[in-house]
DNA sequence: TTCATAGTTCGATGCTAATCGAAGCATTAA
DNA sequence: TTAATGCTTCGATTAGCATCGAACTATGAA
């Protein structure tokens, strides 16, 4: 008998419909309050309460107390990897389920996602880079191309710094709004960071909401419109 | 109501202790039978078999009949992945639990896991790799250092090919064995394939041993002491 | 045909865990 | 102090699911 981790009770705590909705909604970034979670999750806040002392003993999530609000933030980097992961395989063998979206529709045409940038913005983003064929999309995942390592280099991304990062370059994940894909890893957030230092959009406070202003917009319009 | 991927199914299916275990075995890259898995699983033909039906109808698992056979393989890279994600999870937050370790001497050196080096030997690869500071590992992974890029180019690793792949270069992956990491990530496979194309080592048929010449050995031990 | 082996189906059992109403605790506002 | 809000604890209910014994099917061997 020896030692080994252990796979199954990590996996069980994301494998309840509420708990997942919850550390998805976590993958904005964002803290949230329990009651935000019991909200996005469609429960009680009984049961919400429950579900996140069972996250929280086993380090899945981190609470900080705030006068009487608890705040809840991912553990760490690999919950992320673990979910967006999970969501890929959901998408490859058709697993999907109903799910509200978000109302607003400004969340819904440009949000963060952890730190990278979703809604209708996300998707086409990933769209226009693979019809420019700057990236490449198959059954294994996501990767530049030559001409992509070219684009990247020229739109002034330091793909070599981002290399020695341990995260992948290139990942898909799945957007709320229909089985779209937007672009995760390390590039992608690298791409929105890079919008934001050429002013083409910046992220609004206390909200997930990406805004690009309209000379910001147009140019985006031209990065993904050859 | 809008549709999403169910992540909640995909990891409740990899959530139950018998099936992890029997997708952990899997991770070797055999195809296994159903019997076979019951074993690893430590539960009786039936229960595997329902097991086994869940994970089909999941298409975490894929079966290919053969004679009065069933042999299972793991229906993708990405379920490995997300394995490997998972059981790191589990070693950072300290979930581990008692599993029976090979019994066989030779496996317990060295074997496959799926298609890097593990075992005792790929333990000590890791550990030798790390105090040459060819590699770095932290709480974000692991990742090759400058000096570590220079080894892989002289070692005959062609890495701006591996980059190319969807794969990222580094990942820990958990040994049965106590809780050591050994090397997992395409730069971990491309590592073992060197060690095959170099004459230092051999897969045995039918088996997830890898035997080491003497010499083969010999130069592996001068690879990791410096 | 007869027997052995691999695997599945069925049915019964027992345990775990999700859920929510009601009540309690803690913090902030008035 | 009183009231309101955020959250948790308790208790009871319910449902799902893992488990295995027993019986059944399918393939291959003698």
């Amino acid at each position: 008998m020896k030692e080994g981790p252990d796979i199954a009770r990590v996996a069980a705590l994301l494998g309840d419909p509420a708990r997942a909705n919850m550390l998805t909604a976590l993958m904005s970034g964002r803290a949230l309050t329990a009651a935000e979670l019991a909200q996005e999750a469609g429960v009680t806040p009984q049961t919400a309460s429950s579900h996140l002392a069972k996250l929280e003993a086993g380090q899945i999530v981190v609470p900080r107390k705030q006068g009487r609000y608890r705040y809840f933030t991912l553990s760490g980097p690999d919950i992320v990897e673990a979910l967006e992961i999970l969501m890929g395989i959901a998408n490859r063998v058709g697993h999907n389920r109903v799910r509200t979206g978000p109302k607003d529709p400004e969340l819904r045409k440009a949000r963060v996602c952890y730190d990278h940038l979703a809604g209708d913005m996300g998707v086409a983003l990933f769209d226009g880079l693979a019809k420019r064929k700057l990236i490449e999309s198959n059954i294994n995942g996501v990767a530049l191309t030559p001409a992509g390592i070219n684009f990247a280099n020229t739109f002034g991304i330091d793909l070599d710094g981002l290399r020695a990062k341990r995260r992948p370059l290139c990942r898909e994940c799945l957007d709320w709004s229909a089985r779209q894909s937007h672009l995760a890893g390390s590039f992608g957030a690298a791409l929105l960071d890079r919008f934001y230092d050429l002013g083409w959009a910046g992220r609004m406070p206390e909200s997930r909401i990406v805004r690009f202003s309209d000379a910001g917009e147009k140019s985006f319009r031209d990065l993904i419109n050859p």
